[in-house]
RNA sequence: GGGCGGGUAGCUCAGUUGGUUAGAGCGCUUCCCUUACAAGGAAGAUGUCGUAGGUUCGAGUCCUAUCCCGCCCA
């Protein structure tokens, strides 16, 4: 990159595309140590990351972009660290959401998929998948992702369809798949089987119908309530409780259902709870799936009444054709005219309603596809329970182990087109064969049926998550045993929200497990879900969407990552608002200036020290001192995968101590010219260097630009400040080495110190200036005086003019003050007392006042710690944080004796 | 019903293993277009850390109870 004149505002606009560019044709996204490259090293250590495949049903949201900040955020940390780095992208075939989509534009279009058909339809959908993977790949680009885009895989390649073939047929052989009819949720709307987790329950105000159930040979009646009437035509018991005195005496007798008249028992069963409604209950085991167990144990028969547009069925005698809501309406008045209700109620109940879609489910019986999954389930909750897998936050181990142990078969067939079609051919005589492909299934049908059978496959496709489920492996090769998959597999990290813990996280590491009987990651990291300013989940109702490309567009990609990256807690919700993004713009902005600074000095500064190695300034070594405390820091939160508090840290020492205090002072070491200008160009350099390394894995595309920029400009015009400890400097930021932890060297501790006192004095200074109404250009002279002090202030006197606005040759520092200066405005930071001329502005009612209030406040926590250091805190806390206290009491005790005599001489 | 998270400055949130005067950003007040940055700088105000107990020399942090908000599961 060539150096070039810096604008004033970082335009990123001009800077994120074509770093990007770069950084991918240098191969900077792909692993250094690679099977497929030359002098491949098999015993490194990779770092590994499976994104999670977006759908390709349009652009990417808040939640897409969260997981790729943090993704690339851990991908270039590690990349830095030196590991062989492969983060694997791609795109997931969403059957349900995508059928939907093309479903869409058919019918814009005035047609249908039955209208065109099977074939022709899959053909539009892959069309579909064409265009909109590849806007979900741009979209990726933009947020600055360095994944391995060689590497990228989509759910429905060959590669992946084979591997969904070969865990099916390998869950078959096994028996942990089965078919046959079940009790199932089915979208009436999708026409096709939903698993349990493709349910959505909400409150929703509806009816409670009570009515009469008529007793076979006599004029009684036990009473029921329902929230669902129609589906007493296919009720096949009605339920007390075994206890219940009030219906004890009809327990075995015969009810009737309403209008057909049929027959069914009345059963006890200790499901039924004796408050609600009426006590009794109608079982329908057909349509409900408490009632379905309830049926189980009592050997009921089951009545499917509804059909799958859910039109009442024959069994529903004159409601056949109805549809559902239709033949509530029409049974209940048929009823009310035969004199069999009693009344109805308003009532909030729990609607079953499909995740896609939101129309209401209906639970029904039907012969579909299912994973027995208690033995996977086993597995998968024994390998974090045994710590093999690490999930952050903890907290959701919990989630996760309850999720395990209470699971449910997983109904795995879904009635639609888009997607990997089941793996099961039927011959004409009802035989099935399970096969990786049809030849296969050819052939064995053929060794059993002769060779003149024609097979039919199966016209269901499988549930998405089942693909899905096998990511981390079957991207990288599986069931091949490729170099791929020996080298990177088992990956490192899975990040992805927690809502998707159950429907993604649990199913990898059962098929992880299962199939290549190892962990398909290390460490599952959740993060939260990203809502609106004010904490709402953002809607298209309620029209509060944040589309990341816009805010990217607006703010650029920096400001929205580091917005995202440092504003969220692991596993906690993120309120994301544009003043926050504006915020970090602006940070992104300020060190594009810090670095203007730096830059712009550059040309002007020595080329060589001439004499001697000089000492570092306070400011130098405190500067050096906190840089080394942020390394440490930040490599505790890294580890601990508190990445967002990590960068709060940078962003604090980089603004509040390096920009606002280590660069002002540079000023004034740099303006003397000579060694000491040279030195501090150089500890500028360096500093500069160590924040945009820090700050690379939040804000990629800015430091990259500004590190390109500084290693221009060194190493043209002042290679002998080249900050590189071997000299080399290395050929991007984002294969630069991380700086890891700085210990230590004994003299820290002292140097922060004496910074912080110089620091008071200049805030106290500039206090007094502001309170006075000094005019902000003025310089002023002042008498300054440290018993512990004198020293190191002397030598930062020039630091110290320049930071508080006094006047160099007007500023007197030394010990003690013989005599109170006249005409003079006290003040006493801490161990120092300044005086400063503004002999004008001192009103002495004014200056008593306010060295009374300090000398009270001081006054008060010397009460205080005298308290405390004499009752059992001194006896019982550890020795170090005894003698802190006693070194602030001492403190307190000179401040008030020093402000008590300053407040001696003032004249009334 | 079970579980989890949250309740800290006007707003949005941080706050390592308890360490004794609780922080940031935004907003607010005053001043400043100072030769990196007005997308900036300087100074400043603002808190019963939901409530009540308890443990401890010491609690925003640990324990118990309780209220409110949100989420997950049944």
């Amino acid at each position: 990159m060539a150096k070039q004149e810096l604008a004033k505002i970082y335009d990123f606009k001009n800077t994120e595309q074509r770093i990007y560019d770069w950084w991918e044709s240098q191969g900077y996204f792909q692993p250094w140590n690679d099977p497929r490259k030359a002098g491949f090293d098999p015993s490194i250590k990779p770092f590994v990351i499976a994104m999670p495949p977006p759908n390709i049903t349009g652009r990417l949201h808040m939640g897409h972009a969260i997981t790729s900040f943090t993704e690339d955020l851990m991908v270039r940390y590690h990349r830095m660290k030196g590991e062989p780095t492969l983060w694997v992208p791609g795109t997931d075939h969403a059957s349900i959401a995508t059928q939907l989509q093309v479903e869409k534009t058919l019918r814009d279009e005035g047609s249908s998929r039955e209208a065109i058909g099977r074939e022709a339809f899959l053909e539009r959908a892959w069309q579909w998948r064409e265009e909109y993977g590849r806007q979900i790949v741009e979209q990726t680009r933009r947020l600055g992702a360095s994944c391995d885009w060689s590497r990228e895989r989509f759910t429905m390649d060959e590669g992946l369809s084979k591997a969904v073939n070969e865990a099916f047929v390998r869950l078959h052989e096994k028996g942990l798949i089965y078919r046959g009819p079940r009790l199932i949720n089915w979208s009436p709307g999708l026409k096709t089987a939903v698993s349990d987790l493709e349910v959505e329950y909400s409150e929703e105000l509806g009816k409670l119908y009570y009515f009469k159930y008529r007793i076979k040979g006599s004029d009684d009646f036990i009473p029921v309530a329902t929230t669902r009437p129609e589906t007493i035509l296919a009720d096949t018991a009605v339920a007390v409780h075994p206890e219940d005195e009030r219906f004890a005496a009809f327990v075995g007798q015969t009810a009737l259902v309403p209008i057909l008249d049929r027959e069914i028992p009345i059963i006890a069963d200790e499901y039924v709870d004796r408050e609600f409604g009426t006590g009794a209950l109608k079982i329908t085991p057909g349509h409900d799936p408490n009632d379905y167990e309830i049926g189980e144990r009592h050997e009921l028969p089951l009545i499917s009444m509804l059909d799958k547009e859910a039109r009442i069925t024959e069994a529903g005698g004159p409601y056949a054709s109805l549809d559902r809501f239709e033949g509530r309406k029409k049974l209940w008045a048929d009823m009310e005219a035969a004199g069999l209700t009693i009344k109805v109620e308003d009532h909030m109940q729990r609607v079953p309603r499909a995740q896609r879609g939101g129309e209401i489910v209906e639970p029904m019986i039907s012969t579909q596809w299912f994973v027995q999954i208690k033995p996977l389930a086993d597995k998968a909750l024994q390998a974090v329970e045994n710590d093999h897998i690490q999930i952050v936050p903890e907290r959701f181990t919990k989630v996760y182990r309850n999720w395990m142990e209470n699971i449910e078969d997983w109904c795995i067939s879904r009635q639609l087109w888009w997607g990997h079609r089941i793996p099961v051919w039927y011959a004409p005589n009802g035989d099935m064969f399970v096969a990786h492909d049809e030849d296969e299934a050819y052939a064995k049908a053929r060794a059993k049926l002769g060779d003149e059978v024609t097979l039919e496959q199966d016209p269901d496709t499988l549930d998405t998550w089942f693909s899905s489920a096998l990511w981390p492996f079957s991207t990288l090769g599986w069931p091949e045993q490729t170099p791929d998959l020996d080298y990177f597999y088992p990956t490192t990290v899975m990040e992805t929200g927690y809502d998707i813990l159950f429907f993604w996280v649990a199913r990898m590491i059962m098929s992880g497990l299962e199939y290549t009987e190892d962990i398909p990651f290390e460490t599952v990291y959740l993060h939260g879900m990203i809502r609106d300013a004010e904490g709402r989940k953002m809607s298209k109702t309620l029209g509060n969407v944040m589309d990341p490309i816009d805010v990217m567009d607006e703010y650029g990609t920096d400001a929205l990552r580091f917005t995202l990256l440092v504003g969220s807690t692991p596993g906690q919700d993120t309120n994301l608002s544009l003043d926050k993004v504006e915020g970090n713009r602006n940070f992104v902005n300020k060190l594009w200036n810090a670095a203007r600074f730096i830059l712009g000095g550059l040309p002007v500064a020595p080329k060589a020290a001439e004499g001697d190695d000089l000492d570092w300034t306070l400011a130098d070594s405190w500067i050096w001192a906190r840089a080394k405390q942020v390394t440490r820091d930040v490599e505790r939160l890294f580890e601990g995968f508190q990445f967002g508090e990590a960068g709060r840290q940078i962003y604090d020492f980089f603004w509040s101590d390096f920009a606002d205090w280590y660069i002002e002072i540079a000023k004034d070491q740099l303006a003397g010219g000579g060694d000491r200008a040279f030195k501090t160009a150089g500890l500028l350099v360096r500093l500069m260097d160590l924040n945009l390394r820090l700050l690379h894995p939040f804000i990629p595309f800015v430091t990259e630009e500004i590190w390109g920029q500084l290693k221009a400009t060194v190493s043209e015009g002042n290679p002998e400040l080249n900050p590189q400890e071997d000299g080399e400097w290395p050929a991007a930021l984002i294969v630069a080495d991380w700086i890891g932890p700085m210990k230590d060297e004994g003299w820290e501790a002292e140097r922060l110190a004496a910074f912080e006192m110089f620091r008071e004095t200049v805030r106290s200074i500039r206090n007094l200036r502001a309170e006075k109404n000094v005019k902000p250009g003025a310089k002023l002279g002042a008498l300054v005086a440290s018993q512990q002090h004198a020293d190191i202030l002397r030598q930062e006197a020039g630091a110290l003019a320049a930071m508080a606005g006094l006047d160099p040759s007007k500023l007197e520092i030394s010990a003690s003050m013989g005599q109170k200066p006249d005409g003079h405005v006290a003040l006493v930071a801490g161990p120092v007392e300044v005086y400063l001329p503004l002999a004008e502005m001192v009103d002495p009612a004014e200056e008593r006042a306010r060295l009374e209030a300090e000398l009270s406040e001081a006054r008060e926590q010397i009460q205080r710690l005298e308290t405390l250091l004499g009752g059992d805190f001194a006896k019982k806390a550890p020795k170090a944080v005894v003698d802190k206290e006693r070194e602030r009491l001492t403190e307190f005790q000179h401040s008030a004796d020093r402000i008590a005599a300053q407040l001696n001489t003032i004249k009334d």
